[in-house]
RNA sequence: GCCCCCAUCGUCCAGCGGCCUAGGACGCCUGCCUUUCACGCAGGUAACACGGGUUCGAAUCCCGUUGGGGGUGCCA
């Protein structure tokens, strides 16, 4: 019987979460959740130089919005240095690292002389150097062999020793470099199965020797996730691809929606129902049918699921849901709450929700250019829809101001603006263009009917009035 | 350059030797529904990279080619 299952997200602090890393940490959450095992977390911040201490919040923030909750306190590598520093001594004793001197210009230098081969070439192997100030720890890599393991995505992987360089394991200034904490960690939390991105594929060969020889266990398995890839089938970059979480949050994607996109990236239910509620995800996942291609993220499908997970909520938590995003404030609730479902059914993310009832709060409807052209510039006859409105409206007694009445006043309206099809029907599709601009400023929002009844009698009156004045 | 990985519709996923004249989803297109938009519904578009094997039989196994990705830091 095997171990517990225990995974981790090891997380640097160098930049806000992205889309890619939460991809990682949703596999993770996943496979623990999936298992019955524990997700720990841990933060990577042993580069002085680049970490920012205040984005740790960000992405405690955003795994927390996705739901993904960890099960540890999660240790901080800066503050374990000791630790990594022992096992550096213990290295260091066993033969199993040398100190190097050489710059990185040096080496360099004798690479392009030797034939251009990248890669450290072993100059302070067997020079016995001293340690001390600014000379570096290097692993000594074995030159025969090979090093491999079970990739649950990719089957076996395994690299020629050869291959692989004397890699530094602690810098001249005495930190210690990313291979050795991660590893040492991994022991040292019990990991029993790494979880990361496929961009950690060569540094595994390093890691497992590493941790043979501190004499450390090494994980059941491994398993590396495709990359998140943008149109130009490269990996997701933060300087030209809309990667960071928080900016899909605040642009009105939902947590579960977001989740629920990202399992879908290197893997696929089984009953090929794509759309579901998380605990139905956890319950079918499994790393073993994880694609090993890179998956194109795209924000197409995103929105759709999106739109889905919107209009799977109840009305009251949709209000809930979209209430951070409405920025006119209460009055803005009040008059979601009023036509809350025909919202519900049109946006595709929360941002879109303002726009859609933004005519209900402020005093004058700003007009948009395009709806104006479309409807007043490029309609049929517009004054008379708009005074024949505007009398059927006014005829509506006020108790009569419901969308039963409105629709019957507004139809006929139609009709003796002479906007009706060859039987003499009135065509509504045409006809209500210019009172759906009057009173929105838009040709596009909830149904007319409802939104005149919610608006009020003299409210939509004004509006029909003063649009009549602005005619051309 | 070297090393590692990958290869089914534009995209994501299914297929794990016969059920495949290759299925689902997104997107796109058409139609229906319809007061706009959206939803919903009915259709359509479109793929096994190529070449060799293995086999009675290959999208499925093997090899090669081509293509794509990743790595190649005293970053993580």
């Amino acid at each position: 019987m095997s171990s517990p299952v225990r995974v981790r997200f090891a997380p640097s602090p160098t930049g806000f979460l992205h889309v890619g890393s939460g991809h990682s940490a949703l596999a993770n959450w996943l496979y623990a959740r999936h298992t019955g095992g524990e997700f720990l977390l841990r933060i990577e911040d042993t580069d002085a130089e680049r970490d920012r201490p205040e984005l740790i919040e960000n992405v405690l923030e955003m795994l927390q919005w996705l739901g993904l909750q960890w099960d540890n306190e999660p240790p901080r590598q800066s503050e374990r240095r000791a630790l990594y520093e022992d096992a550096a001594a213990k290295l260091l004793a066993d033969g199993a690292v040398y100190p190097c001197d050489c710059t990185g210009e040096q080496v360099q230098a004798r690479n392009k002389e030797a034939g251009g081969k990248p890669g450290y070439d072993g100059f302070c192997r067997d020079r016995g150097l001293e340690p001390g100030p600014g000379r570096a720890l290097r692993f000594r890599t074995p030159r025969e062999g090979r090093t491999g393991w079970t990739d649950l995505v990719r089957g076996d992987v395994s690299f020629a020793n050869s291959d692989i360089e004397d890699f530094v394991v602690v810098r001249g200034n005495g930190a210690p470099m990313f291979l050795l904490a991660n590893c040492f960690d991994d022991a040292d939390m019990g990991v029993t199965h790494v979880i990361r991105g496929e961009d950690h594929v060569n540094g595994t060969p390093k890691y497992l020797l590493l941790g043979a020889a501190l004499g450390l266990p090494s994980p059941e398995a491994f398993a590396h996730m495709p990359l998140l890839v943008n149109e130009g089938r490269k990996k997701l970059s933060k300087r030209r691809d809309d990667v960071s979480m928080s900016d899909y949050r605040d642009r009105g994607y939902l947590p579960e929606a977001m989740v629920n996109y990202l399992a879908l990236l290197g893997w696929g239910p089984a009953d090929g129902v794509e759309v579901r509620p998380v605990a139905e995800i956890v319950e079918q996942y499994r790393l073993e049918d994880v694609n090993a291609a890179p998956a194109f993220f795209d924000q197409k499908k995103l929105s759709f699921v999106n739109a889905e997970k919107i209009r799977s909520l109840s009305t009251e938590e949709f209000i809930e849901r979209a209430r951070p995003f409405l920025t006119l404030g209460e009055p803005a609730v009040e008059a979601l709450r009023s036509l809350a479902t025909e919202v519900q059914e049109r946006v595709r993310t929360l941002v879109e929700v303002e726009p859609m009832i933004e005519f209900l709060v402020v005093d004058e409807p700003t007009v948009d250019e395009a709806s104006w052209t479309k409807a007043i510039v490029k309609g049929r006859s517009v004054p008379e829809m708009v005074a024949a409105t505007l009398s059927r409206l006014e005829a509506l007694p006020a108790d009569g101001w419901v969308p039963d009445q409105i629709e019957v006043a507004v139809r006929q309206a139609a009709v003796d603006a002479g906007i009706v099809n060859a039987d003499g029907e009135p065509q509504l599709s045409k006809a209500q263009g210019p009172v759906r601009v009057a009173i929105s400023g838009r040709t596009v929002g909830p149904p007319l009917w409802e939104s005149l009844q919610v608006l009020g009698r003299e409210r939509t009156l004004d509006r029909i009035r003063a649009m009549q004045a602005k005619l051309p």
